[in-house]
DNA sequence: ATCGTATATGTCTTGACAAGCATATACGTA
DNA sequence: TACGTATATGCTTGTCAAGACATATACGAT
């Protein structure tokens, strides 16, 4: 469980980061509003803050917890590398389906990809 | 195993996608360039296809695989929701760093970090 | 048809982890 | 002090995924 990557992959964890974006929040305000055990929260809530994503301080015998950004832009930084990429994938889409619906003619500048072949996709 | 998220907590898996960014591949040149086993590499890259990440074409005996964007984007766009807040949380440098990155400029970096704060952190 | 190469898949084992439940700890209040 | 509330932690169980290894499939060449 090192990686922000696996820390992120919970979907629980991920609610909690949501939710802690609009403020901070103690355990017990969490686990009404995302509907989980309070142990259940209590442990994701140790796995974020070992991790970085959360620090909590005392208030009486609540914690408050609240986000932090540091891992979140590790991620985000692992990511930036793809956007280039994805951008011009959409950019190829766009082109394409803007042909499509207008249905006027327009010329091709580039394709996305010199040959077209047959693609194995995803399962259906 | 369905959310894009749990897909790339594997860290093989972030390899693959890395690797896949410079051009297509075959799983063979996966399996050397990233030193993995044969069988371990064509079940990520099972993963990785059911999941929309890569698609393959058919070359011969090889399978040629390549990056596809859209899952990574839906990532992007949970992501998202954090930027603003690590922007309020980031120093004015890393900001500038930030726009740097996005406008491919080039200058000067430094370093700088300010958190004070009575707070229970991450473990030691 | 046989062989070699490239890739996929099946089986088994192992380890990680999340959830549930019980319990411990900390703090405020009567 | 005793009690209620808030949170953390310990233990157990079920699930699932990743690696290792063996085997199957597909294709080209001889």
């Amino acid at each position: 469980m090192q990686s922000a990557f696996e820390i992120i992959a919970e979907p629980n964890r991920r609610a909690i980061l949501s939710l802690l974006l609009g403020s901070e929040r103690s355990v017990g305000e969490i686990e009404r509003r995302l509907r989980m055990t309070q142990p259940a929260v209590s442990k994701h809530l140790r796995v974020l803050r070992e991790a970085g994503f959360v620090e909590s301080t005392v208030d009486a015998q609540r914690r408050l917890y609240r986000l932090r950004p540091e891992p979140l832009r590790e991620v985000d930084i692992w990511l930036a590398q793809f956007r280039r990429f994805w951008s011009a994938h959409m950019d190829a889409l766009e082109r394409h389906l803007d042909r499509i619906a207008r249905d006027q003619t327009k010329k091709t500048r580039k394709r996305a990809r010199p040959n077209p072949r047959t693609v194995i996709g995803e399962k259906k």
